[in-house]
DNA sequence: TTTTGTGCAAACGTTTTGCAATTAT
DNA sequence: ATAATTGCAAAACGTTTGCACAAAA
């Protein structure tokens, strides 16, 4: 068993409390509450997915607080704004990593794919751009091998 | 002087209209008129920036039909959707070349970088996600050196 | 005590839709 | 002829904002 197989270990609510620290951000629990939700989902949430989420363990919680806190989030870069996943509306993760998203089409999940290659893309651009990167969002769109494996049923 | 530096041919109704048909869409004057703007175009305008462009020779054109060409010009593969710059709207580019965008944060423009490493990515994620793959929206976030200039000054 | 964040509801701007008239094939 | 597209207006949707209150520093 490598490593990469190995199951990542928690992220505990004190490291996260440690980031938006580090970020010099005000510690409120509706914070750390949208953080948390982020860090340990795989699906790459919309604002409405989280505020849902929420919204069962903290009632009072408001849409507007999920929008704000996601907004700053992403200001401080401790969240990445996927974007559109063809759903209408934006989608966050919580890996900020160099890596690529994909969309399936057809059932609408997004995925992660990591390879060292990516990170060289980034340099690449920085290097011969000239721009000084705040970000990347690099998003391949097409249909996942589930989804391509039912389609030739139909 | 090489290729790369040599003006690019410019991009006759013929060529656009033979495109159209080859995606199997009708010709209207409306879609090969929100087309040819984006081909000749480097801006990557918004629906609304087309909208107002092809307004003052096409007075009757609607904003819908510019949306729903876009959408159609989208799905046929023949425009992508940059998706949105940070000023709330979504931003078209007729160049489906595999390259990079690039959003200024600060001026709000994008621009491209192309460089023969970005197929090769496109190749690797195929290669190892199993997805086939429909697009791709790689868009780096910045400041752009222009801006970093200026920035430097205030 | 001062500053920042929250929750609510209303507002905003982009994009989509229903439908009748028009146009492309 | 018939099937698709247009234009208009209205609606829908995700997101943002103003403000009074509450909580964090």
């Amino acid at each position: 068993m490598t490593e990469k197989d190995m199951p990542p270990r928690p992220i505990t609510d004190e490291e996260l409390t440690k980031r938006l620290r580090a970020a010099g951000l005000r510690l409120t629990p509706q914070r750390l509450a949208v953080y948390r939700v982020l860090v340990n989902t795989n699906i790459h949430p919309t604002a409405a997915q989280i505020f849902t989420q929420l919204r069962e363990r903290m009632p009072s919680i408001s849409q507007a607080t999920v929008y704000n806190t996601l907004q700053v989030l992403v200001n401080e870069g401790l969240v990445h704004e996927v974007g559109d996943a063809g759903d209408g509306s934006s989608h966050y993760d919580a890996d900020i990593t160099p890596h690529v998203n994909l969309v399936c089409r057809r059932c609408q999940r997004i995925t992660d794919f990591h390879d060292p290659h990516i990170a060289g893309l980034d340099q690449l651009v920085a290097r011969n751009t000239g721009y000084s990167l705040l970000g990347a969002r690099l998003v391949y769109y097409g249909l996942c091998p589930g989804c391509q494996a039912a389609g030739e049923k139909e």
